[in-house]
DNA sequence: TTTCGTCATTAACCTGGGTTAATGAGGGTC
DNA sequence: GACCCTCATTAACCCAGGTTAATGACGAAA
């Protein structure tokens, strides 16, 4: 077993007999990513999805304009890929790219798919990581009708200690929903008080 | 079989055998609803789920000074339910009311459980399931980061056609994220051009 | 009929965020 | 050292949207 965390982490969620595991691992292949090096851009049509294993990634759309909106960031031990447009089928919508120096553990959809029908523990993943998607972007819908932008700053700061200091700061605001320079009033509106 | 279209409906995403059907059929009650009711509240620790046989729903936040923010409409042949907290095990932050004479098919989570040991199928449709609601909660994300609020109105238009007419514009207004007074102003705006 | 409630529209005023541009603080490289 | 690049901050200006309030349309109920 070369990724026995990873196994763990999967395990935690449903049981998987460890020779399911090593047939997975047997299927998947690391890539190295540099800083600013993309796993995916826009218009591909990528069959791939996979796991960080070291680094940080982000995921973002950008307009016809060519402004970015970031949809989310990954950090060691979760899922990356175009996972929306894998199950419609389309082309990719997002970009992903290294925010810094990070390896990924990769599996080509076609080979997934087997998996399915090998053992049950597979589908439940497949629910298990489907229902994780889906309460990422519910909790993100909530932020967004909810709070103003310094209530979603606190809010990912909290959430997501471990990038506090790793990316700079315009990028946080993107991923807010506003320019870097609202986010850089909002703050020192809010040093003031 | 009592809900034969609903049948085929989930039979479409994944065949379920007759014989697993009607043992759902046999577990879900109908539940009436007039305009304005209830299905469930804020608070409320409900574990109950289910589908829309007839009319609309709306499922809403509020935030603590009252103000409503509609997440979703639901008509004939959606699910309705605390979806997120149910997973998450949590008391309803959504409320869940009818805004129309409505019918639903409602079935205890604890009723429903026992079925994924029963038969694959109902693993599989809880993965879709899952995947439908956040591909909804993502393509709501995309729409958020890039559209304004006449690009967003428009999208709901044509991706509702069957509410057009049928609620107040003050709640497309909700749902968009903005105020009645704002998209009543978006609209005028956009008529003189 | 009158009355009431719900709703859309419009105007007035204010505030928050977009846009552009200037400034200055690091950090890297040669 | 000088140079460049990236980034955060701040100011000035503008506009979209929030807020409040007045108005009028419409339908339901008495």
């Amino acid at each position: 077993m070369k990724y026995p965390q990873i196994y763990e982490q999967f395990n935690k969620w449903c049981h998987i007999p460890p020779e399911e595991w090593l047939a997975f691992e047997n299927k998947a292949v690391e890539k190295r990513l540099n800083k600013g090096d993309f796993l995916l851009q826009a218009g591909d049509t990528s069959l791939e999805f996979g796991i960080v294993l070291k680094g940080i990634i982000r995921l973002y759309y950008a307009d016809p304009s060519g402004k970015e909106h970031i949809k989310a960031f990954r950090r060691e031990g979760e899922l990356v890929g175009p996972y929306a447009e894998m199950l419609l089928r389309i082309p990719s919508r997002t970009f992903i790219q290294a925010l810094e120096s990070t390896v990924t553990l990769m599996i080509n959809k076609d080979d997934f798919v087997p998996f399915y029908d090998r053992h049950p523990c597979w589908l439940k993943i497949g629910r298990i990581v489907a229902e994780k998607h889906f309460l990422a972007k519910e909790q993100r819908e909530f932020e967004f009708l909810q709070l103003d932008v310094y209530g979603r700053y606190k809010k990912f700061c909290e959430d997501n200690k471990f990038l506090l200091g790793k990316i700079p700061q315009h990028q946080i605001a993107s991923y807010l929903g506003v320019t870097p320079v609202a986010l850089s009033r909002v703050l020192s509106r809010a040093r003031k008080q």
